[in-house]
DNA sequence: GCCGTTTTCGGCCCGACTGTTTTCAGTCG
């Protein structure tokens, strides 16, 4: 698959042509095309060799040949071109808040800073300050803007912004000013990290608001304050923007600062092709300026002809098109899971009880819990021998007599090196449901990643496939295997894969979930919890099913009790 | 550089805030 390395290309040639002061819209053709191939789902060599680039949105002539270049030789001669002009470390020094193509172009061209660090002790020097466009204030800016950039390093995990916004949000309904509130942006989104949070509020008295929200507690800085947008950072390095509008401006705000941009840009469009005009106050007719609708989301959507499109789908995957046509899937709600198949117990590496888990469970609404604990070869996380995991079976069923709620007795299963099980299949039978997970020896090469797993799936015992690409987010790429093949053996063995909820492993991603859905492949969601805190993750994963347009049908979490053991029993 | 329900040329999403200006460019989302 070369869709990532090309797509990447291209984006390094926008940003350099950026700096260079090309035409925008020049700039944006380049982004536009990076952003479709990396979301494409079809390998763009294959597309190639058929000769249908030019099909795809936003690839034109002169795209097209640069991607047959690409692929030809490995390399684009227009880009090393454009390398040898401008020194690739320069595009980095835009990721500084305050920091973009015109005043980046000044610093190289008059002062020759090519990196953070140059650009770092020039400010200290007060060099920067007699440039055109920079002043005193600029040179601070940038100043606190490479320090908060070393600090944070952009992206916090979901769960982390998800705390701080419920948090923040609970703040803002004590003032009688706000009337209506809501998180927007990637974090309404759900994406799997987030880079600063948004929130939205309605208010007659926006004064009132801005004033009330700086002082809350864990502010640290105020970045801006107007009477629209204030933005702050919090003491743990997140960045916050509030937005305040007027009620009647509400849904159209809403549904501008939920984006995702590229979502947002093809609204526009669309209204444009209608007549109408969208900005972040309503819809207007764009002649007269007539205000049409605005108050709430699903208005917005219905006057440009849309059904209502849930935020976490808002990624410009094509579910603009499905909208037009009323042909949205109905993905997966927040309240249509039954119960959590991957939990540990104090039997290995987690911190409850058996008993406390269902308990737990029971009171979260669900109808059952999978105790999945690890096996035998995995010592680090006290995995269980053949003996010991016997008599964890036995006390499940005795439990089982205590409680009104389903307690599976399952396993996370090591798959050794060789793709063998770390338990026998005389164990493995007296399991309800067994999965089959990499732990250990993550370097292999890619073949041989792909076989050990595929080896496991066709154990007739196995019935799930834990994070099926053992990343860890910010810590630990994926295991380099082929997933597209992971997903059709999965498929003909009839093995769900997990989409693994706990926050940094959202594992599976969006992107492969909604492949394998595409594949008629059914996926279970599992928090991975080690303590009964954890199983509060289960909406992340849920999340990231409805990011992969998942619907009921494709998770088996939310089949009923007797449809859930037809499917296990096998 | 792409694209076509006015167009094969002339458009291309749009508004707020800041700093450096003295009417606006740059940046951001």
């Amino acid at each position: 698959m070369k869709n990532q390395e090309i797509s990447n290309i291209f984006y390094e040639i926008a940003d350099l042509l950026e700096i260079k002061g090309e035409m925008p819209f020049k700039v944006r053709a380049y982004r536009r095309a990076a952003q479709r191939i990396e979301t494409l789902e079809d390998d763009i060599e294959e597309i190639y060799r058929e000769g249908k680039l030019r099909e795809i949105p936003g690839i034109g002539e002169a795209l097209a040949k640069k991607i047959g270049e690409i692929i030809e030789t490995g390399k684009l001669e227009y880009l090393e071109k454009l390398r040898r002009e401008i020194p690739k470390s320069i595009v980095g020094l835009m990721s500084i808040p305050g920091l973009g193509p015109k005043k980046t172009a000044v610093l190289y061209k008059k002062l020759g800073i090519e990196s953070i660090e140059e650009l770092k002790k020039a400010a200290e020097q007060g060099k920067l300050r007699d440039l055109d466009g920079f002043g005193e204030v600029t040179e601070r800016n940038i100043l606190r803007g490479i320090e908060m950039l070393q600090r944070s390093m952009g992206r916090v995990l979901l769960s982390i912004a998800f705390e701080d916004g419920s948090h923040l949000v609970d703040y803002l309904k004590k003032n009688s000013d706000a009337l209506n509130i809501s998180i927007a942006g990637s974090l309404r989104r759900m994406k799997e990290t987030i880079g600063d949070i948004d929130i939205l509020v309605s208010s007659l008295k926006p004064e009132s608001i801005m004033d009330f929200f700086v002082k809350y507690q864990d502010v640290d800085q105020i970045l801006v304050k107007g009477s629209t947008k204030t933005s702050v950072v919090l003491r743990d390095g997140l960045q916050v923007d509030l937005r305040v509008v007027k009620p009647e401006s509400f849904g159209a705000a809403l549904q501008y600062f939920t984006g995702s941009k590229e979502h947002n840009i093809q609204i526009r469009n669309l209204a444009i092709k209608r007549g109408l005009k969208v900005n972040e106050y309503g819809v207007f007719e764009k002649d007269s300026d007539k205000y049409v609708a605005g108050k709430t989301e699903e208005e917005v959507y219905k006057t440009l002809g849309l059904q209502y499109i849930e935020p976490e789908m808002r990624e410009n995957r094509g579910e603009i098109e499905l909208a037009q046509k009323n042909k949205l899937p109905h993905i997966v709600g927040y309240d249509d899971i039954k119960g959590d198949f991957h939990i540990h117990s104090q039997w290995s590496d987690g911190t409850a009880s058996i008993e406390e888990i269902a308990r737990y469970g029971k009171k979260l609404g669900y109808e059952f819990v999978g105790i999945a604990d690890h096996s035998a070869s995995l010592k680090v996380a006290r995995g269980l021998s053949e003996e010991r995991v016997m008599k964890k079976i036995e006390e499940i069923r005795r439990i089982q007599e205590k409680v009104d709620i389903k307690i599976f007795a399952a396993t996370e299963c090591d798959i050794k090196p060789d793709g063998s099980l770390d338990y026998s299949n005389s164990i493995l039978k007296e399991f309800d449901y067994v999965y089959a997970a990499i732990h250990t020896k993550f370097k292999m090469s890619r073949k041989e990643m792909t076989e050990r797993i595929i080896k496991a799936m066709e154990n007739e015992y196995v019935t799930f496939l834990a994070h099926p690409t053992g990343r860890l987010i910010g810590r630990r790429d994926a295991y380099e295997v082929d997933v597209e093949r992971l997903v059709d053996v999965a498929r003909e063995n009839n093995v769900f894969l997990e989409i693994n909820a706990f926050p940094d492993r959202l594992d599976l991603n969006d992107i492969y979930a909604k492949m394998a859905k595409e594949r008629g492949v059914k996926m279970v969601i599992g928090t991975d919890s080690h303590s009964l805190d954890h199983m509060r993750f289960i909406k992340f994963g849920i999340a990231v099913a409805r990011r992969g347009w998942l619907e009921k049908g494709d998770v088996l979490n939310t089949y009923s009790l007797k449809d859930i053991e037809k499917a296990l029993s096998r």
